[in-house]
DNA sequence: CATGAATGAGAGTTCATTCAT
DNA sequence: GATGAATGAACTCTCATTCAT
């Protein structure tokens, strides 16, 4: 006997066609949104402005999102999602030997700061969402549980240096230290660098960040 | 003949008084802007609010300044000013010896980079402000003019830095370098720490910008 | 020759069974309807809140009324059919006989009445619902006819006391002013009561209600 | 030595004018907020509908009412007023004499509720009004304050039945009924009047009140 | 110089209703 | 029959700016 109906158990062909319609629209309107700031920037990103470019009325982006904030998060979610894939794939395929090779493992270090560091440089405006929730503008609606969640989806595009800095022999302390020196320096450099006032030092950025992790590497531990 | 106004002409005491007085109008309507700001941030400050924190209506503000970017303007300006009297405070009375000490220089160079971040690290709004320049946030009102002057007020903050530098003997490239780098670093330890991100790595900023700054003097030549 | 389709003539086993399905349903969402309504009040009373507590989105809730005003009429009416029941269960089982006992009457009289009064006053839902047929607001949808129907069912509410009045010899004339007195008064209090304005005056509802049939019971005809 | 500014110590005519010119245009937007509100009722009663109806737009009101509460408070307040004037006027030049004539006492007493009665009769409007303060719509916006005047300007309209019912010799808990029946009833006798319910009865709603007085004075003490 | 009324644009959000699927 | 996307109009309220007085 079924006396549940199968609709409301059975995941059909039909609601997974739905489902992936609305997902796709959903992703629609977040371009739109991310058009729309990066065309006139954050202040200009209405909800009107965000439906117009979407082709749709105001209201309806509530259907899909249940406020501007929720566009917001979207929005930063998936530009950190992005961040890590780009991390992610710059150390893919690095062994993961037993026998570590000191100088693959600065090259790996090496190369997943750059990782972080270029998408930032290459993606201006994801930076410049990322100071929205990364502050100066203060992610006010945003819930503490997703600010946590997106500051470990941050913290997770910093982790493949944290393993080559544990690798390399560092104490838990100087990790942390290295780690958060190199992330600052980085977004120290992006923000010269995306505001064009590195111009003003005659320096670019890419040359920065270099000298940074030359110098990064000479602290390496020598007792290896 | 005498076709043009006197009072276009002639600076007489009636002029000057007249034109202390609107300086001093002015200047108190920035501190109006700026206390506004500073109470409850950029998103908050409206014409309404500063008029009503200087004791005038909206209108009356106009008399002043042509815009809100004016004021703006006007706030960054002057934070500046107050950075470099800062910078300039903490390496008064320093010999400008002919014989030269490498280690007074090198103290002068840790206090004048410390002076600089901690003016930003204790004024959390003139950052904010900073920022506002510094930052995408496009500072639309700034006329080019300007937006270079007030570029220039930045890097003079960073002067006694430059000097420093140079009495111990960096080439010109590596001061532009050093100088550069260290500049990206306080400003991306202040964001971290303004943010406070910065716990997110457990570390504390005076702590970072002082192994920076340790690191840096590790770097200086050798050969003297 | 049978142009005319089956089911619009016949009243077969299968039409039957979907009518009743459909007035089920209807049903239901009615009941949705009144519970966001007496849980929130009036003014939260959307198409989208009703739909919700049915279990339907809100496009669906148009198969079944043709708009919001729809809803509301029939709600009206049920209320009203509600309290017809309570006023009729509140003389049930009185004697009907022809030998009239005055004191058993003008206690008839006085159950109808206050019937009538709990009704609202443990109601007070109903009340509100009473005043959106009743008041100002007003009743646009509500078709000439359907108000006509809603206005005999609030007299119908009346009728015992009429019976009554009648029994106990007042004139038709009499009756009629004393009925609409009563119910005035009934209206006055139950509004007072429900607004809590009666505080203002420091008077209980009940207290009223009582003295007011007190007074009427005062002036029944002597001559019986 | 006059060093304060005079302008701000003074009552200028000028400020005098000012002043008046912008009670002027306050009420002025009172009186299209009441034409709105008599056209169209309450739901209809929008800032932007006021704004039009006044010759302004819809920003352009709150120079004048800080939000569409505080209109309704205003729009309350004024009625009230209203209302006390014509309940004062009713018995106006009555005699205070200490030998106080029964017979005069209980046509002052008839007077001031008729003109109470009368008042909202003639004025359907405001007892929409009153119906907002007095509820079923809930006078959210309301503070206590304001609310706590408001009933106190209501009471007062009952003032003069009150002395009237204590100068004929009932005793305090008697007036407190009496009072608040006869409010109550007035208030049903109004409702029904207003809402044309009263029809469905054959009765004029001026019967029903001289009916209610008639009885009232009946039950007058009749020991004096 | 300062006021304060006024504008006009625009903000986010809600809603009853419609309609293709 | 039911969904859920979509509309379009409406809502209150805020803001920078202007201008007659």
């Amino acid at each position: 006997m079924y006396n549940l109906s199968m609709e409301q158990l059975v995941i059909s062909p039909r609601n997974l066609r739905q489902q992936a319609l609305a997902d796709a629209k959903r992703q629609h309107i977040l371009n739109a949104a991310k058009a729309v700031f990066m065309e006139f920037g954050l202040d200009a990103v209405s909800m009107r402005e965000i439906a117009k470019k979407a082709g749709y009325t105001a209201g309806a982006i509530y259907s899909y999102f249940a406020s501007k904030e929720d566009i917001y998060a979207a929005l930063l979610t998936d530009s950190l999602e992005r961040l890590n894939d780009c991390v992610s794939q710059s150390t893919q395929g690095s062994s993961i030997d037993q026998k570590v090779d000191a100088k693959k493992t600065i090259l790996e270090l090496r190369k997943s700061a750059l990782a972080f560091y270029q998408f930032y440089r290459d993606n201006p405006r994801d930076l410049d969402l990322g100071f929205y929730l990364f502050q100066g503008l203060k992610p006010r609606g945003l819930s503490g549980t997703l600010d946590q969640a997106l500051n470990k989806r941050l913290r997770d595009a910093m982790h493949p240096q944290e393993i080559a800095l544990k690798k390399l022999g560092f104490s838990k302390k100087e990790i942390d230290t290295e780690l958060t020196a190199t992330f600052a320096h980085i977004v120290g450099v992006l923000l010269l660098n995306h505001t064009g006032r590195i111009r003003m030092f005659g320096k670019g950025a890419d040359e920065l960040i270099n000298h940074y992790l030359d110098q990064l590497a000479l602290r390496l531990p020598k007792n290896k």
